[in-house]
DNA sequence: CCTACCGATCGGTAGG
DNA sequence: CCTACCGATCGGTAGG
């Protein structure tokens, strides 16, 4: 009567079932917000039972930086990498890594859209290690920004007199604001807009 | 033994704790967020019984909508109104109510920022009554901002040519980006980036 | 506008 | 990774 053990989990499989979860925790939290998100409704999208969340992440504040450690691979692997394949440094790049941007709210890679433009609205004024960790990532995305745009500068391929950073902020600030905008109304003209102001900003087509 | 009668509250006592509860409500969500805030915390910064706010708003949909509401006022009498009285129809008003909002965010007249971009951002993807009045309120800001931009084109003060629900999107846009990242950051060099952003967007010092 | 409740859900823990 | 719990808090209601 020696049924098959029950398989002890490896630690590879712990490791697949961690990514599953922040996987599905940030889609969630791109609808539901990243604190508005809950264990119990994680578990149920997940078919775990609570408890085991907290075994494989400790509390929920735990949960959440290991969940925007994920949405930040998934911002990278969607908007990040394919520009800085597609485009050399500079000019070029910085159109790329904006129409990435805009590609990424216009086919919701995240349901609820960009990630980090919900979690920045919504952790913005509520103090922690949370909020730290999501200024962190969006510091990196307007750092990257910043250096296209003075490399694009220096090279000559943007107008001289130009300051790298109030470009790099105009066009952050557009980014963000066209993923609420869309999301709100549901309205895919605004990424077409915002594509307009983009090549605009930079010179394109000009 | 006759004690003072218990005052027998008036229609105007409770129009005034109404909107009490309203404008307290606004600034909580500011920061908390419309769904993140609770009844029972409200209670406790009004220092109501939570079933006083359920007596006078009915559920907690009824009392968030009266809560966009009260904002709404705010923002009417702190951005829009002074830029409709401070300058006559055209570009000096689309730059006056620029202004007037980047002011706004600036004196955090909500403490965690405009109340109206973080109800986007929250309630963007999640259908329903509450939504659906938010993208209204957002609407009325935009078709405001689209209504100066056209006079200003009609009217020779921007350059023939300019379109101006591109010019009033892009406006919209480093608005409302503006209010995550200088929130993010608490940094008030955000506003002033902006502040030049926009000056340039409309032609002046150029 | 209050006290006194309701069932449901929250994050988290014990113990295996 | 599970069952079985914990106290706290959620939105809401009864009844005054």
């Amino acid at each position: 009567m020696a049924t098959s053990p029950s398989p002890r989990p490896t630690r590879a499989a712990g490791d697949r079932n961690r990514a599953r979860i922040t996987g599905t925790a940030a889609e969630l939290a791109s609808i539901e917000g990243i604190d508005g998100l809950s264990i119990g409704r994680l578990a149920d999208a997940t078919g775990l039972a609570k408890s085991s969340i907290h075994a494989l992440f400790g509390s929920k504040e735990d949960l959440q930086l290991a969940t925007i450690d994920a949405a930040r691979d998934s911002f990278i692997a969607e908007v990040v990498a394919p520009a800085l394949a597609a485009a050399p440094p500079g000019r070029d790049r910085l159109l790329a890594l904006c129409e990435g941007f805009l590609s990424y709210v216009e086919r919701r890679v995240f349901p609820g859209g960009c990630f980090f433009v919900g979690a920045a609205a919504e952790l913005g004024s509520r103090p922690g290690r949370v909020h730290d960790e999501v200024a962190r990532v969006q510091r990196q995305w307007a750092d990257l920004l910043e250096r296209e745009a003075t490399t694009a500068v220096d090279s000559g391929e943007l107008p001289a007199g130009t300051d790298p950073q109030q470009l790099s902020f105009e066009l952050g600030v557009i980014l963000a604001g066209t993923n609420i905008v869309s999301v709100l109304h549901d309205d895919l003209g605004a990424v077409e807009r915002a594509r307009s102001a983009v090549r605009r900003a930079l010179g394109y087509g000009a």
